[in-house]
This record gives structure tokens, C-alpha cells and sequence, in this order.
DNA sequence: CCTATTCCCCGCCATA
DNA sequence: CTTATGGCGGGGAATA
């Protein structure tokens, strides 16, 4: 069943936040996915100035915001973040009526207004993380993570960030393989996984020529029996720099990074194919099926076998 | 499930 | 003086 997201629009917005809902959520991808994709709709007062350019009119006003599966508030009013009192009602009552609500950049402020972030950690971008903590004491404020996963209600930082957190919702809704395709086909990178539950740690600032293309040389390599040691053989530094840059620009370890690339492969691999879980947790670089489901149990909660159940592409029943 | 051993992490300090 | 690196070792986690 597909499900609909709705993009609400206010005064002020900018382009660049629109960008990745309109991408990923607006543009049928049911090729990809293998079933129907979501239905999309844009959600404005009226008529909305875009960044001065370009004037957005819609077909859709706040009203349809409520009945919406899912929905998006990209940006808050204006210079003081001061919600839009329509906005944040509709927010309020989506919300109270089973929708997932999703902010990018400053639009955490109106989920922050409509009181659907109380007791909750959530995200923003970092020049107003200060002022969000302040304003609403209740909220627990992470300034420096890409993206933060509530369940019902999910916050991210500025602008691009914003695109990491709409492929880790279709992540969630349609599987990694479709989130890694789309990744693919609009060529940018699919994003990693936090270790720790759903915290995803900040994003890589200005990774350094010898540190990219030694990742890159660790995925190729995932399914080998890779060492901290030998990814430092390969960085050309020592264990111990290798480990102080991968928490300056990765904000993780090298050993749980390991972990992670292996666990998307496997994923990917239990989606893919029909392998068995032994054969997958030795193509992804496990120390053995054992080391595979406590991955899994430790960061999806789940099993490889349930895994496969609920998102194989292969026995596509109806 | 318990044990032994290997591997990893990170503060600390010396060095460049 | 500031900044990045590398070695050391205790403590802890993962693996066999």
C-alpha cells in the first residue's frame, strides 16, 4: 500500500530543502522499489515566494496536511523562527491523528511549537540549536548529528542533511537496497548508519584525500577479514592517527565503521539474494553467522531471517 | 556458558 | 606556540 507524504510549505523557504523530499519522495520510483511508491502532495497558504526566485503555487493547502501518512515541514516563518500559527496546528493535529512528521533544517521549530517534540531529542541546524534548546526546555538538542529518528517524529540538520534523513525513510519504509538505489541514481552517497541506536553521527567535514580513498578501498574489500591494523597499512598512518581521524570526520570508530559496512552489505546481500546466512556473513566480512545476527540484534533489533522475510525482493507476493 | 587470548579503544606523553 | 603524529599501556570487548 503506497503511503502519502505531504510537503508544507511557509514563507521563507528555500530551495535547497525542498530539493530531497521533491526527489525522493515526489518522483515515482515504483521501478526501483518493485511496488507502488508514495503518493505525493505540496501543501501551502497560497502563494509562496521560493528564495526569491521562483513563486510556488500548489494544489494543496495546511488542510491536507492532516490526512497525510507522513509529513515534511522543511523550514520555519521567518528571522525570529517563529511558526506560523496554521502551520503549527495542522502539525499538532497530523500528529495527533497517526502521521509521521519530519522536519529538515529550522522546521524543527514548528514541530517544536506544536509540542509533538516534548521529551524527545531532536536536531536542527546547528547556527539555531542554541536558541531551540533554550526556547523549549523539554527537548533534548543534539547539535551534532546528521539526522535523529523518533519513531513518529524525526528531525534534521540544515539543508543537506535533510536528504540523508529522507533516504533513511525509505530506508525504513522500502528496504536498503531501494534507499541505496536511489542513492545511486541520484548520485549521492548512501548515507551510514549510526552505531549507537538511532543516532546517526555528524557528518563528514572535509574528509581528507587519503582517509576517502581509504574507505573506498575498505568497501571493496568488505568481504576479506579486514583488521584495524591493515586499514591502517593501507592509510599509509598509524592505528592510532587512523583512529583520531575517523572520530574527527566520521564521529565513529574504524572498528565500528568496519562493522557498519558490513552490516549494509549483508543487508543488501539478504535482500538480494538467497544465499544462506552463513554464506552472507562470510561474503560481508563477519567472523561468522554468530557475529552477523548479534550485529543485527545490537543495531536493527531484529534477525537476518526476519530481515529477509519482511524486505526480499524476491517472493513478491501480490 | 565459561575461559583464554587476541584485538581494539583512548588518555597520556613525547616528538616533529 | 600550535598542531598533528605515533608509541605505550590499562581496561574492556570480541573471538576462538
Amino acid at each position: 500500500m503506497p503511503r502519502s507524504v505531504a510537503l508544507a510549505l511557509s514563507r521563507h523557504v528555500g530551495l535547497y530543502e525542498l530539493a530531497a523530499p521533491c526527489a525522493i519522495f515526489g518522483v515515482d520510483r515504483s521501478d526501483l522499489a518493485g511496488c507502488p511508491w508514495y503518493s505525493f502532495r505540496v501543501c501551502a497558504p497560497g502563494k509562496i515566494p521560493v528564495d526569491q526566485w521562483f513563486i510556488a503555487h500548489t494544489a494543496h493547502t495546511y488542510d491536507d496536511l492532516v490526512s497525510a501518512d507522513t509529513v515534511i515541514v522543511p523550514t520555519c516563518h521567518d528571522d525570529d523562527l517563529r511558526p506560523p500559527s496554521d502551520l503549527v496546528e495542522a502539525v499538532r493535529v497530523a500528529h495527533a491523528s497517526g502521521a509521521r512528521i519530519v522536519s529538515i533544517c529550522t522546521g524543527a521549530f514548528v514541530l517544536a511549537e506544536a509540542g509533538v517534540l516534548s521529551g524527545k531529542h531532536a536536531t536542527t541546524h546547528w547556527l539555531h540549536a542554541a536558541t531551540l534548546a533554550r526556547r523549549y526546555p523539554d527537548i533534548t538538542v543534539e547539535p551534532d548529528v546528521l539526522y535523529i529518528d523518533e519513531g513518529d517524529v524525526l528531525t534534521s540538520a540544515g539543508k543537506a542533511a535533510g536528504s540523508d534523513l529522507c533516504l533513511h525513510i525509505v530506508r525504513t519504509d522500502y528496504g536498503a537496497a531501494t534507499a541505496n538505489a536511489i542513492a545511486r541514481r541520484l548520485v549521492t552517497p548512501p548515507h551510514r548508519d549510526g552505531g549507537q541506536a538511532q543516532y546517526i553521527p555528524a557528518a563528514a567535514t572535509a574528509t581528507p584525500d587519503w582517509l576517502q580513498d581509504t574507505l573506498a578501498w575498505a568497501q571493496r574489500h568488505i568481504g576479506d577479514p579486514l583488521t584495524v591494523a591493515s586499514l591502517a597499512r593501507e592509510a599509509g598512518v598509524s592505528p592510532r592517527t587512523l583512529n583520531r581521524n575517523f572520530h574527527q570526520r566520521l564521529a565513529t570508530s574504524p572498528l565500528r565503521w568496519l562493522q557498519q559496512q558490513r552490516l549494509q552489505c549483508a543487508q543488501e546481500l539478504l535482500e538480494t539474494t538467497d544465499h544462506t546466512v552463513d554464506r552472507i556473513a562470510e561474503l560481508a566480512g563477519f567472523a561468522g553467522a554468530t557475529a552477523l545476527r548479534r550485529e543485527f540484534h545490537l543495531t536493527l533489533h531484529t534477525t537476518p531471517d526476519v530481515y529477509r522475510r519482511t524486505w526480499s525482493v524476491w517472493p513478491r507476493t501480490q
